[in-house]
DNA sequence: CTAAAATACTTTAGGCTTAATCTATTGAAG
DNA sequence: CTTCAATAGATTAAGCCTAAAGTATTTTAG
């Protein structure tokens, strides 16, 4: 019989958790340990991210964090600023648009002056399908996060803040950037 | 010319970070920013480590994963527990074992009394090239956070743990687990 | 002006991931 | 014993990712 719709809210991944730490011997170390943590943590909940968009707007994270980039500059990004602000190389910027503007959702416009680039933006139709992903996303968002008071938001802002500037320090230096 | 060696540590991937957070907007509300700094410190770390793992030891984050998980089972896991602790589907870890066999670095072992499933082992050649890959893991992890006070370490751990157990809880209930 | 270097983007090959389907084996019910 | 469902694993198609190489255009140096 098998009836599984895509669609169907009870039908996620077939992965049942057990998470990389649950298990940590007691003489792993400090630092391992909450690395371990921090990637289970983002990876639970970019996976209840995944999940939902897929089931509700058929749609991809990589997708929808585009569209939600290109939402901020209604003039439009350059390939490179895409790949620069999403993180990603530029051969992923360019199938993910290339999906994009074939479902009418972005547009690749000339850039005058450089005929090598051009500005990809939103269509009215992609702001329009972008709208609703992104009610539905910030509300999964807050619901997932709260567990925390105000205060414990801010404070673990705060120390991710901390994380970062100190991984970007290190990652720079080692680029050689 | 193009003197690109794989192992040059100046070459880093090509991706320049302006990260999904810096530019976020003033009316961005509270739980989307925590979540996309969340997102972001996790990225900066891993790709760190998918660096340095291909650089050094010509591997990646996920072969590392599944060996450092039989690490601490002796005994062997069976593919569907492998699945189960790394949290990806059984697809991915038929790929990666079968890669990690032809180097000889696990093996597959059957199960006696089910001729369905196997163990899979770290061979003795598998246990040492994992000892030195675990040690500079390691000191890459510590050096990465050791930004942070061991009272910071110890707060963002349980903060963390927060937002895990509360993340557990809400996908849990929609996959009707 | 012209040659070389840099830049913007695309393409390609290969790895990891998922969801869905397939095969073989096991277990449970009649 | 036989049938049927559940389980373990492999396979497939498709998406995203990277690094590297290719193309077209622009910029810089001589």
């Amino acid at each position: 019989m098998l009836r599984v719709t895509a669609i169907d809210p009870s039908n996620g991944p077939r992965v049942r958790r057990a998470d990389r730490e649950t298990s940590a011997r007691a003489d792993d170390h400090r630092a391992l340990r909450l690395w371990l943590r921090l990637l289970t943590c983002t990876q639970l909940l970019e996976r209840h991210m995944r999940n939902l968009l897929r089931m509700r707007f058929a749609t991809t994270l990589p997708r929808f964090d585009l569209m939600s980039r290109l939402e901020r500059y209604p003039e439009g990004l350059k390939m490179k600023e895409l790949s620069h602000h999403l993180m990603v190389t530029g051969g992923s910027v360019t199938g993910i648009v290339d999906q994009l503007v074939t479902e009418r959702l972005v547009e690749r416009l000339p850039e005058p002056g450089d005929r090598r680039a051009f500005r990809v933006r939103l269509t009215r139709g992609g702001y329009e399908v972008f709208g609703k992903m992104a009610r539905a996303h910030e509300e999964w968002i807050i619901s997932v996060l709260s567990g925390l008071s105000r205060k414990e938001h801010a404070e673990l802002f705060r120390l991710l803040a901390r994380v970062k500037s100190h991984a970007l320090e290190i990652t720079e230096r080692k680029d050689g950037a």
